[in-house]
RNA sequence: GUCAAGGUGGCGGAGCGGUCAAACGCACCAGACUGUAAAUCUGGCGCCCGUACGGGCUACAUAGGUUCGAAUCCUAUCCUUGACA
C-alpha cells in the first residue's frame, strides 16, 4: 500500500493527440490536466504554441498558495499550466518545477489525479525525478563575464573549479557553451556557499506515477505536422504575431525561440520569403519531433501507444484503470 | 546567330595544376541532454572492405588532349544564364 499520490504522465512527440487524449482521460478518472509546455507557459502565445483549449473552456484565474495562475475550465475539467508567465519574461525549468508541484499538490489535495500532459520531456523528468542542482540560481554577472568565450577556455576554467564535473562532462556537453556556462555557475556557487557534495538531490520517488508515451511512424508524424501548420495559418497565427510584433515582441527574447514564431519573425524582418517562413517552420517542428522521440526512448518507465490502432484509448484505460485501482 | 559568364556531391556554394572524396551552409541519419530544453550541442554523411589506423573503386556536364600528375590548362560537343543581333 503506498501513500504516494498518484500521478499520471502523458508524453511523446508532438501532434500524437497527447491532449485529446488526457480529456478523455480527465473525464473518466476524475483528474485535472497539467501541460508540460515550455512554450505554451507564455501568456498570448497560444496558435502557435498549440494550446488546443477545447470548445467550451474559459480561462479563470485562482490562487493557489499564494500564486496567481490562470486555469482553463468547462466546470468539470481543469487545465493548468497554460500561460504562466508574459512572453518578454524569463522562464526555467526551476520555475516550472515550483509552480507545477504545486499546482499538482493542489489537485492532489481535492482528491483528484493529475494528469501531467506535455512533450517537455527535460521539464517531466525534473519534475518526477528531480535535480541536484535545480536550486542554483541564475548568475547574471557571470554569465555575462563568460559569454562569447571559447569553448575550450570554458572548459579549462571549469577544469580548474570543478574538475571531477569536468571529468564527466560527456563529448558533446564539453563542447557545448551554455552547458559549460551552466557547469561553472552551479560550480561556483557550490564554492560560496561551501556546499561540496551537499546539494540534496530533489526527493524522487515523491509519486506514484504511471507513464503513458503515445507514438505514431514518424511519416505520420511529419505529415501532422505539416499539416497543422496549415491550420494555424487558417485560423489566424499571423494575426496573433502581428498583435505581439506591435507590443514589442522579437527575437532576442527567450520565447520567440518558439519554432513557428521564430520563422516568422524572420519573415517580418524580410529576412525570409513567407513560403520559406513555412517551409522552414515545418521543418524545425519535425526536427523537434525527432529530438522528442529520442529523448522519450530512453525512458523505461514510458509505456506506449500507437495512436492509429483503432483500439488505442480502450488499451490506455485499461492500463490506467489497472494501476489507478492498485493502492 | 554573335559575344560574355558559367556547368562541382541531394541542394546552395568554395576550390582554379599535386596536400581533393572536394571548404562552408542547408538537407539527411544517429546521438547527447541536471535552470534558455520548441533551446543548445556532438558525431556521421560517394561506393566497397575493416571495430579502428587504413585500404580499394568511381567521381567535379560529355568526349578527347597537354602533363609525372587535372575539378583546376587546351580543343570539340552538349546545356544554362546575361548582353548584342
Amino acid at each position: 500500500m503506498s501513500d504516494k499520490n498518484k500521478l499520471l504522465i502523458i508524453c511523446g512527440p508532438t501532434a500524437t493527440g497527447k491532449t485529446s487524449l488526457a480529456l478523455q482521460l480527465a473525464e473518466q478518472f476524475n483528474g485535472e490536466i497539467v501541460s508540460v509546455d515550455s512554450r505554451q507557459v507564455y501568456v498570448s502565445m497560444d496558435i502557435g504554441t498549440g494550446k488546443d483549449i477545447p470548445e467550451g473552456f474559459k480561462p479563470q484565474n485562482l490562487n493557489v498558495s499564494g500564486y496567481w495562475l490562470k486555469v482553463y475550465t468547462n466546470g468539470k475539467t481543469r487545465i493548468w499550466g497554460y500561460d504562466l508567465v508574459k512572453w518578454h519574461e524569463e522562464f526555467s525549468v526551476s520555475d516550472y518545477v515550483n509552480i507545477a508541484s504545486t499546482i499538482i499538490k493542489n489537485i492532489c489535495l481535492q482528491s483528484k489525479l493529475p494528469i501531467l500532459v506535455g512533450g517537455t520531456g527535460f521539464y517531466i523528468k525534473a519534475l518526477i525525478d528531480g535535480f541536484d542542482t535545480l536550486q542554483v540560481p541564475k548568475n547574471e554577472v557571470l554569465r555575462k563575464s563568460l559569454e562569447g568565450k571559447e569553448v575550450s577556455k570554458l572548459y579549462e576554467v571549469l577544469r580548474c573549479k570543478d574538475p571531477e564535473k569536468a571529468l564527466f562532462l560527456n563529448e558533446s556537453d564539453k563542447k557545448n557553451p551554455r552547458r559549460l556556462i551552466r557547469a561553472i555557475e552551479v560550480s561556483d556557487w557550490k564554492l560560496q556557499n561551501n556546499r561540496y557534495n551537499q546539494l540534496s538531490s530533489k526527493t524522487s520517488h515523491k509519486y506514484d506515477s504511471l507513464f503513458v508515451g503515445l507514438c505514431l511512424p514518424k511519416n505520420r508524424i511529419f505529415e501532422l505536422i505539416e499539416d497543422r501548420v496549415g491550420k494555424r495559418l487558417k485560423v489566424g497565427f499571423e494575426k496573433e504575431m502581428d498583435m505581439l510584433v506591435k507590443q514589442g515582441f522579437n527575437s532576442g527574447l527567450q520565447s520567440a525561440c518558439a519554432i513557428g514564431y521564430a520563422q516568422w519573425l524572420k519573415f517580418l524582418n524580410k529576412e525570409i520569403s513567407k513560403e520559406q517562413a513555412i517551409k522552414e517552420w515545418i521543418r524545425k517542428e519535425q526536427l523537434y519531433a525527432k529530438r522528442q522521440m529520442t529523448w522519450f526512448r530512453k525512458d523505461k518507465r514510458i509505456h506506449w501507444f500507437y495512436v492509429d490502432n483503432y483500439s488505442f484509448f480502450a488499451e490506455v484505460a485499461d492500463l490506467v484503470i489497472k494501476w489507478h485501482n492498485k493502492s
